[in-house]
RNA sequence: GCGCGAUUAGCUCAGUUGGUAGAGCAGCGCUUUUACACAGCGAAGGUCGCAGGUUCGAAUCCUGCAUCGCGCACCA
């Protein structure tokens, strides 16, 4: 097949001048997806049998358009998937996209509050829908775009969303399915509630920031002899006892005591309880429990039967109180609760604290716990199947324990069993309109999710479509966005369709799941726990976590910093194959990096290095036909050989072991410092005064030198390798289903 | 508080199972020689965070410490 001679041309003329990204990178995806080669189906025939690679892409939010983060992902993905490819595996890259609920709904709230001064509740839920899906096609419509030009070589034929009609049935089925079983249940209890976004969130959603905060410690009434310390006031109107530790000998005397006084306005009852979590050394050894708007609490008042009492609404005000806290926001009613006790001579200490507060990770509310009913998803339940008892948390466990998922770096797995270990019931609801709608209906008088936690319980029905009847009415609230995306390695392969699921269960579990690694418990846990749990099996082998990619300087690029870098723009100016190069050369596995111009500049040049060293083989070696299994090698060439073959058997290996960065940057080195600035220079005398057996070799070792080259650095740089290809053959073969130069 | 990572040339980072340090970029000098000035050649540049220990020998293994970053927990 290398019979093939290049005619009297010594090289085309396309090489006359410098490579230009812009002029080959369209039409070379062009030709690749003309190929069909992206889609395993119509993969060579010598694929068809042969053993799979699959991966999904992480599905990108429909929040806005992809950035230097975005731009690593599909590198990395793209050189696992090429590298695959080219030995000759059955490869399946999966599109999608991720609507992304609460990120989406937000972005275009903001959007619409700016531009046209209204708010969500100015629209009906169905015009609001409208806008944000409108605003969901456009970013699809940027990604895609995005996706094409870093050159992802992605079964386009199987592109999924999040939100779409199959996905929809992958929820509801299960969500029904893990209903039946118990691990769905709706509770009434303290959650993370962001009032800025008006909506629950999950414990993960959750960002800290360290502030300073004021610590007062004081007495509740003069009569009442214990004294208390909290930064939070204002909550001690919903107190509802005192917690001591029970060995703590200061206290013991006043244990099941009960005093009941009237605190800035609101009458309180205060029973005296001992509780093990309660810190002695902490303040005054005496904590004020506030079951209602404290998680820490509520489990505390769930231990000891307290009751609950609410005094914060879910806008962040006071319900109760003296005027001048009543009505008020939290933060006024603090100052206003401060002022009172000053008056009252209670308080006896106040000092500067260094305090964490939870933010809402996406509107930067700060978290209000309240009690609300909602949904979870209960990790500790018991569910029996095939006869052995399970609970979520164990098999999330298992899958990584036992060895059937890798992480790559391993250190993750620590990360992972860790944050497994304080796992709680992952609330799932949200009470925002962009998502998937709870498949749940209620048939009763009043609408409970309205109603709270007093209306009398009602009939409930939870199934793939509305059911038969009348008086029924959905549940107001959609899924957390993970809920969907936790079955994305099987809903993207047909399930819950068994027959669907079927054709593409070869490719179940993934071969690898590639992400960021601060998505690790967000998603990559989710969909061990839905996997394990739905069908049986983790969803993948294995699991690469690549880090933050940081501007120069090494802060986190971001619109509001002006750091950040259009990954667009970047393409535009140095071609999508320098990008990709500085993305990978010198970045390990879950290592962060800084991305500079400097260095995407450099693999600019190193394109066009292998550019013009194709040129000088072209030109220098026109004479000499390529010879398929040429064996006369001189001694010269028979010594450079060995040195190659060493790079190809090294490479190899390090490709096997995810060193990517290794890998691109061994080829950089052998191209241009050992191939051009040796072999090449070398060439010119043995092409001026070499013998002819020695000239062929060497004509023969070059050509073979540069197919060898655009085969490892192909999934690395895979336009310019495709181009030269092209370029220096005249048959229609394409470089992207050539085989792997190594073992 | 618990855990993880980093600390090597001005900058960004390699350094596989321990054998007295490497690359890229930037900078400096020289060179316009017919692949490439988007280039070539050359020189310079580091007591491998600190302190101990193991060893014939440690950037590499062990212990402690420091600084930076991150995660989790706490957040009365």
């Amino acid at each position: 097949m290398n019979d093939i001679p290049l005619g009297p041309s010594p090289a085309p003329d396309i090489f006359l001048k410098p490579y230009n990204p812009t002029d080959t990178e369209s039409r070379i995806y062009a030709l690749w997806e003309k190929s069909g080669f992206f889609n395993p189906d119509t993969l060579p025939p010598r694929f068809q049998n042969a053993e799979p690679f699959s991966i999904v892409l992480p599905p990108p939010n429909v929040t806005g358009t992809l950035h230097a983060g975005h731009a690593l992902t599909i590198t990395v993905e793209d050189i696992m998937v090429r590298y695959a490819r080219m030995q000759g595996k059955k490869t399946l890259w999966i599109p999608g996209t991720d609507h992304a609920a609460i990120a989406t709904q937000s972005k275009v709230e903001k959007d619409i509050e700016k531009k046209e001064g209204k708010r969500r509740k100015d629209f009906t839920r169905e015009e609001f829908l409208g806008r944000v899906e409108t605003f969901a096609a456009e970013s699809h419509d940027v990604i895609v775009k995005q996706l094409r030009s870093f050159g992802a070589s992605i079964d386009w034929s199987r592109e999924a969303f999040t939100l779409d009609a199959p996905r929809t049935l992958a929820v509801r089925t299960a969500f029904k399915k893990m209903y039946d079983d118990g691990l769905i249940y709706r509770g009434y209890r303290v959650i993370n509630w962001d009032p800025k976004g008006q909506t629950t969130i999950s414990d993960d959603e959750i960002v800290y920031e360290t502030r300073q905060a004021q610590l007062y410690t004081f007495k509740y009434a003069k009569d009442i002899p214990i004294s208390i310390s909290t930064t939070r006031p204002e909550t001690k109107l919903g107190d509802t006892a005192i917690a001591v530790h029970p060995s703590d000998e200061r206290y013991a005397q006043y244990i099941g005591k009960e005093f009941t006084t009237t605190f800035a306005g609101e009458s309180i009852t205060l029973k005296v309880i001992a509780d093990i979590s309660v810190d002695p050394a902490f303040g005054t050894g005496a904590l004020g429990v506030t079951p209602a708007h404290s998680t820490i609490d509520w489990e505390i008042s769930q231990r000891h039967g307290l009751p609950l009492k609410q005094v914060i609404n879910e806008y962040g005000k006071m319900t109760v109180g003296l005027d001048g806290i009543k009505d008020k926001k939290t933060t006024e009613a603090r100052l206003a609760v401060v002022a009172w006790l000053k008056e009252q001579g209670l308080l006896e200490k106040e000092e500067t604290v260094e305090q964490n507060i939870s933010l809402a990770e996406r509107t930067g509310g700060i978290i209000e716990p309240l009690p609300k009913l909602q949904w979870f998803v209960g990790v500790n339940k018991e569910f029996t199947r095939d006869g052995k008892t399970h609970t979520l948390k164990a098999l999330m466990k298992e899958s990584v324990a036992s060895g059937d998922i890798k992480m790559i770096p391993d250190r993750f797995e620590k990360v992972y069993f860790h944050w497994i270990e304080t796992l709680r019931d992952w609330c799932i609801s949200r009470q925002i309109w962009y998502g998937h709608r709870i498949p749940v209906w209620y048939r009763s008088s009043v609408i409970p999710a309205q109603a709270g936690i007093q209306a009398p319980d009602p009939e409930i029905y939870v199934g793939l479509e509305a059911p038969a009847g009348e008086g029924w009415t959905q549940d107001e609230d959609t899924l957390d966005t993970w809920f969907s995306s936790g079955l994305w390695t099987f809903s993207t392969l047909g399930w819950p369709d068994e027959a669907e699921f079927s054709k593409h269960r070869a490719y179940h579990p993934m071969t690898m799941l590639e992400t960021g690694r601060d998505i690790i418990f967000f998603w990559v846990a989710r969909m061990i726990l839905m996997s394990t749990y739905l069908i049986g099996e983790v969803p993948f082998k294995n699991v690469y976590l690549h880090g933050l990619v940081l501007e120069a300087q090494g802060r986190k690029m971001s619109k509001s910093l002006g750091n950040f870098i259009d990954p667009l723009e970047v393409v535009a100016k140095y071609g999508a194959d320098a990008y990709r190069m500085s993305l990978i050369v010198g970045v390990g596995p879950g290592s962060d990096s800084k991305t500079g111009e400097d260095k995407i500049k450099a693999y600019k040049l190193f394109g066009n290095k292998l550019w013009n060293i194709t040129r000088f083989i072209l030109e220098s070696t026109h004479t000499h036909a390529r010879i398929a299994n040429f064996a006369d090698y001189a001694a010269a060439d028979v010594a450079l050989i060995a040195e190659r073959q060493a790079l190809i058997t090294e490479i190899t290996r390090e490709m096997n072991e995810y060193k990517f960065y290794l890998v691109a940057e061994k080829l950089y080195h052998y191209v241009w410092h050992t191939f051009a600035d040796t072999i090449l220079e070398q060439s010119k005398t043995v092409f001026r005064e070499g013998t002819v057996a020695e000239q062929a070799s060497r004509a023969q070792f070059l050509l073979e030198t540069l197919d060898i080259i655009l085969k490892a650095l192909h999934p690395f740089m895979p336009y310019v390798t495709e181009e030269i290809w092209q370029q220096t053959r005249a048959t229609d073969s394409v470089l992207m289903v050539e085989e792997w130069p190594g073992k």
